[in-house]
RNA sequence: GGCCCGAUGGCGGAGUGGUUACGCAGAGGACUGCAAAUCCUUGCACGCCGGUUCGAUUCCGGCUCGGGCCUCCA
């Protein structure tokens, strides 16, 4: 059984899905103008060990699971116009990045990542039906959604109308009816990235995106949809009321799931703006795998708070290091419900990791750990990458000084190479060496 | 200002109305030529003040501190 925590009732519950041979997942995926850092991979990786799961529980083949490029953004533009080249230049480069990246992690990819500019025909259907229910409206060359014909709007933030615009810090646009409207549709002037649509050339508003996306890949109601914490106001808000006034009623989503933030040493939040961020292409560079970087991000409840820290990725990688050895180079083990059972409990990570230390058949641990995308690879790989045969030759020569009992010699060799990062250790089969 | 979340040992982090995980690091021991690895043992905690209770880290209230959202943001 599986239980999640829904941000929509404040509560977890039990987990059913509408139609257990189909169920639904979508997860707002990167806007592709820049590298990502750690902080954005938890999303990735969390869903994707929810998405592991619900494919365990509900068969290989019973998920449809979407994330979304977004690839058409006002901030892509004015990094396109920065380079000097085309938007599309920009967001194939880092849509390539992302998925390198997000693959180090060991993020499977969705079977679904639709792009924004590939439906902008759906888009333009969506606003013309909010426009057709009175829900939109057209002002300025803009299509806006008029957030008061929505009487239920602000449930997922518990946010009163009073309350959105007594904390406006924005300056309101003269063209919208009430202060709370956003935009569905945005003109572009002649050199920017534009759709004809029937309101004139423009583009589409973030929001209306996911809605039309959801739509045409997923239905109307979805069993999970996923994001950050901080896409609940205003992106998910917004969504949830196009989507449900352009589907009569329909609520978008039956669960939502949102991923608490990272913060970085320094206690703020990691955001771009800040400054403060880590690349996952920075911290691969640094030698560290990227399954150690997983770890790290699972090592906490997912809607808890995680402090990233370097001292957090050396716990993360000793800790592997002790699971590799233990899981060896068995195959074919059942999984552990202990660890299933810590997962159905709103993906409690940190829990399955400690059941994982409890395992004693090594089988039976690779496989529960493969749940969660960990002790993927043999373990001799991880401890060694690449044969090197020079290696093998002064453990080789080593082993002979050891037999002539020349200690001196032997711990000469073991002292070189432990400089060069290369542990040694001795058993009952002869030595085995590692990377540290 | 409004709304929301968090506070657990040296570090990370679960969980629970009463006997308090697990991992990392540390200490002691076994093993080893010495190490490493492994195994055994071990010390260390529930922010503050009230309340409810036979009993609270766990429930309730207040406080302090930290964080998030209210603008693009995972």
């Amino acid at each position: 059984m599986i239980r999640l925590h829904d941000t929509m009732r404040r509560e977890k519950r039990p987990f059913a899905p509408a139609d257990p041979k189909r169920v639904t997942m979508y997860v707002c995926g990167p806007t592709v103008y820049n590298r990502a850092h750690i902080g954005n991979a938890r999303p990735a990786v969390v869903f994707d060990v929810l998405a592991q799961l619900l494919r365990h529980v509900y068969g290989e083949d019973s998920l449809v699971f979407a994330r979304n490029v977004t690839d058409v953004d006002d901030k892509i533009i004015e990094a396109a116009r920065d380079e000097g080249v085309e938007p599309a230049v920009v967001t194939e480069r880092y849509e390539r990045f992302y998925d390198e990246d997000m693959g180090a992690l060991g993020v499977r990819k969705p079977p679904l990542t639709p792009r924004a500019t590939e439906h902008v025909a759906e888009m333009i259907a969506m606003i013309a039906r909010l426009i057709e229910t009175g829900n939109a409206y057209e002002a300025g060359g803009h299509v806006l959604f008029h957030v008061p014909s929505d009487p239920d709007y602000g449930a997922l933030g518990r946010r009163d109308r009073e309350a959105m615009v007594a904390g406006a810090r924005v300056e309101v646009a003269s063209y919208k009816k009430d202060p709370a409207d956003f935009v569905l549709w945005k003109p572009s002037e002649p050199h920017v990235i534009g759709w004809d649509g029937p309101w004139g050339r423009g583009r589409p508003g973030w929001h209306i995106e996911c809605s039309a996306m959801i739509e045409r890949h997923l239905g109307e109601t979805i069993d999970i949809h996923g994001g950050g914490l901080d896409l609940i106001f205003p992106h998910h808000e917004n969504e949830i009321a196009q989507s449900r006034c352009a589907h009569k009623g329909a609520p978008l989503a039956r669960y939502w799931l949102h991923n608490g933030f990272l913060s970085m040493a320094g206690s703020e939040k990691m955001s771009k703006s800040l400054g403060n961020v880590v690349s996952v292409g920075e911290l691969l560079e640094e030698g560290h795998k990227g399954e150690t970087l997983r770890f790290a991000l699972l090592s906490a409840q997912y809607r808890q708070p995680l402090e990233w820290s370097s001292q957090l990725i050396a716990q993360s990688k000793a800790t592997l290091d002790r699971l590799y050895r233990a899981a060896g180079e068995a195959e074919g083990g059942e999984i552990d419900p202990g660890v299933l059972d810590a997962l159905g409990d709103d993906l409690n990570t940190p829990l399955a990791l400690s059941r994982l230390s409890a395992i004693g058949d090594a089988a039976s641990l690779k496989a529960s750990a493969a749940l969660l995308g960990l002790l993927c690879e043999s373990s001799a790989s991880w401890f060694r990458g690449p044969g090197d045969t020079r290696i093998d030759d002064l453990v080789a020569a080593r082993a002979e000084a050891k037999q002539r009992r020349d200690f001196g010699e032997a711990d000469r060799i073991r002292a070189e190479l432990q400089a060069e990062g290369v542990m040694l250790e001795d058993g009952p089969n002869g030595t085995i060496w590692r990377r540290a």
